[in-house]
RNA sequence: GCCGACAUAGCUCAGCGGUAGAGCAGCUGUUUCGUAAACAGCAGGUCCUCGGUUCAAAUCCGAGUGUCGGCUCCA
């Protein structure tokens, strides 16, 4: 069901908001994009195995994989010696490389400022200005045991008390490990790093923020300092123009200034849509109502409000009663719905389904809430209220793969209207699973092949799929380079069919289990609609925008024939407004420009004569050349601009 | 949920124990203008909420709510 809005990555970034930023995000993400790369040419896919959370592979991974990183893995180095320095009852955690720059998780006596950063950045200048050498030093697991137990280092001791216990387990002897020092300061690492604290680039410490130690919520919340650091001046300011630019775009910034929705603190997590921002929510839904009708989609709608027996019956409520709304009505249980899908059973079973009905394909645009934790709401990618263009289909054993494959078009298609490249990610059986494992093998085959066929090359995730249903996410780079995750696919042979024995009459008489597929395309639409508009910066393409073009009239005397323009454009379907106002026409411009209007239309006496129109276009060059268009013409070519959902 | 920060006019922000401020937006009037800001005037506030300290609180303290940066979670 119901795809989530789930974050591309697992660990932090370093940029801005962090999270999606390929350019700033976890170490795990690099190799995964550079498989992406690798597999283009090849038929085998890449497989994305990341060391499990809190593990002690993932602990003593420093992330020092190339010679930046290892830079990066010494600037935490120092960075721990400087926060030694200034607290000397300071207990290290770890602190590695990551992408774009690197952390450092301590525990301290009290809560880091800001102030406390820039102290700290002087004594790591000092530190670097040292240069002093880094020296690796191979030392006897037990003597390296007390030397941490001596210095109070409570974190490091548990790290090897692990490693210890893993080689206990393997029948192997204690390993050996290894210190780097440099300078005063000394610490339980792996390496490599640079020569030098000499040889470290310009950097910057960033931010600090709570992280649990080993990344579990039951231990202790360490602080994490993040910090970037680049070979050259250059690359750190390219890399902080990024971050600046990206919190230009943000689409809770510009969601304001573009008067697209709002958040009130009366229902948190949950977008109060503005006009404007309505008439785009209904421009996407109104195009994927169009494909889905090609496509052999119907659409259907179901309660909001339902039975918690329900969820117990699907298996989502033991998971996730948690994070569902819930109601009491006269001693009953209900909740908020949180996903379509159960629901689209009942419809499915209200009459014998013969093999030559399927598939079938129900679509739902169906308000979902989910109680997500206070803490993870996040403007319009993490909400509380959303609505999916969510579809089920039911399909015959043998319809999976077919169906698969004209989901993987479907997608292509929808993402091609936004000029995105979407890549896809397989994830398998997770640990978690319910139904038969004989289920599992047949529908991850059949994705498998419905993937191989497709001719775009795909990620493995594995483990990575729902408890029901094995899947194919669907990921795209915006412009900025970040990673999202966006749409969803998952062949469902277990959770819905069976737990709602669904039937349908085969070709002998006999009744037998269809295949439920569930998709989102968008995904939610609250969602897709911040990414887009972190995408085109708030430009958003003709065929979106809510308001497509302005006319301006450059004085009152035109402002009639300005109407009679928008009138003309209007019955053409383009969204179209004259701004009358008593402004100048460079003031209006400008406020056109602001609001990102994709066309202005300017009107004097020359056009009004020819009964044409001066164009100018959405972030023009101020010397552009300029096109004087006749009315009728300018519709034409608008509504063909339009129709073709060209993208600039 | 956890750690930390923040919350002042519609928006962006200043003020940080002693009568609440600016720019933009809004309203009124003047202006009718050729490609990114015409001019003048007026109006606009439970300084997030509740409680405490104080002669006096936007300002200091506590609790709550929301938001932001992260952590955890994400059907």
């Amino acid at each position: 069901m119901e795809p989530r809005e789930v974050e591309s990555s697992a660990s932090r970034p370093v940029g801005t908001r962090g999270r999606f930023d390929s350019w700033s995000s976890p170490m795990a993400d690099a190799p995964a994009r550079q498989a992406a790369a690798a597999t283009a040419d090849h038929q085998e896919p890449e497989v994305l195995e990341a060391p499990e959370r809190g593990s002690v592979e993932e602990l003593l991974d420093a992330g020092a994989h190339d010679p930046l990183d290892a830079m990066r893995h010494s600037t935490a180095h120092v960075m721990a010696e400087a926060v030694l320095d200034l607290f000397p009852a300071a207990k290290l955690g770890i602190g590695p490389a990551i992408d774009g720059g690197f952390y450092y998780d301590f525990e301290l006596p009290r809560a880091l400022t800001p102030d406390d950063l820039e102290a700290i950045e002087e004594r790591m200048r000092a530190s670097v200005a040292a240069d002093h050498a880094f020296v690796r030093r191979e030392v006897d697991f037990d003597d390296a045991r007390s030397v941490e137990e001596g210095r109070g280092q409570a974190f490091k001791v548990e790290i090897l008390d692990d490693l210890a216990a893993r080689a206990k387990a393997a029948g192997e002897p204690l390993p050996e490990v290894s210190f780097y020092e440099h300078g005063p300061f000394s610490d339980l690492c792996r390496g490599p790093h640079v020569p030098s604290t000499g040889m470290i680039g310009p950097f910057k410490l960033l931010s600090v923020a709570g992280a649990y130690w080993r990344g579990d919520e039951k231990r202790p919340m360490l602080q994490r300092i993040y910090g970037t650091v680049w070979s050259s001046q250059d690359e750190l300011d390219q890399f902080l123009w990024r971050r600046a630019e990206a919190k230009k775009r943000d689409h809770r910034r510009l969601g304001v200034q573009l008067d697209l929705f709002s958040f009130h603190d009366v229902a948190p997590g949950s977008a109060f849509w503005h006009p404007k921002g309505q008439r785009l929510w209904r421009t996407l839904e109104g195009a994927m109502r169009e494909e889905q009708e090609r496509r052999g989609y119907v659409e259907v709608s179901t309660p909001i409000l339902v039975h918690k027996k329900l969820w117990e019956q699907s298996g989502h409520w033991g998971l996730y009663d948690d994070n569902m709304f819930r109601v009491e009505v006269e001693g009953q249980t209900f909740s908020l719905k949180p996903m379509n899908c159960p629901e689209s059973t009942f419809i499915y079973r209200s009459k014998v389904r013969s093999y030559r009905d399927l598939p079938i394909r129900y679509a739902e645009y169906g308000r979902l809430h989910r109680n997500e934790r206070s803490g993870t709401l996040s403007g319009l990618t993490r909400v509380r209220h959303f609505i999916q263009d969510d579809a089920h289909i039911y399909v015959r054993p043998d319809q999976v793969q077919a169906e698969i494959s004209e989901l993987l078009d479907f997608v292509r298609v929808v993402y091609g209207w936004f000029g995105l490249t979407p890549r896809f990610v397989f994830a398998t059986k997770p640990d978690k699973a319910i139904g038969d494992p004989a289920l599992w093998e047949r529908a991850e085959a059949q994705i498998k092949e419905a993937l191989d066929a497709s001719g775009s090359p795909y990620r493995v995730k594995p483990r990575d799929g729902t408890f029901y249903a094995p899947k194919i996410d669907i990921y795209i780079d915006d412009a900025l380079g970040r990673e999202w995750q966006m749409a969803t696919i998952q062949a469902d042979l277990t959770m819905l069919p069976d737990r709602f024995d669904l039937e349908f009459i085969d070709e002998h008489g006999l009744p037998q289990r269809p295949v439920a597929i569930h998709r989102a395309i968008y995904g939610s639409l609250e969602r897709f609609i911040g990414i887009l508009i972190e995408h085109f910066a708030g430009a958003l393409p003709l065929w979106v925008a809510p308001l497509q073009a302005v006319v301006i009239p450059i004085s009152d005397r035109h402002l009639e024939a300005g109407r009679e323009l928008a009138g003309i454009l209007a019955a053409k379907g383009i969204r179209v407004e004259v701004d009358d106002s008593d402004n100048r026409m460079q003031n209006k411009i400008r406020l056109a420009q602001e609001q990102k209007v994709p066309v202005m239309l300017v009107l004097g006496d020359r056009e009004v004569e020819a009964r044409s129109a001066t164009v100018r276009r959405r972030g023009a060059a101020r010397d552009a050349a300029q096109e004087t268009v006749a009315w009728d013409d300018l519709a034409e070519q608008l509504a063909a601009e339009v129709a073709a959902r060209r993208v600039e």
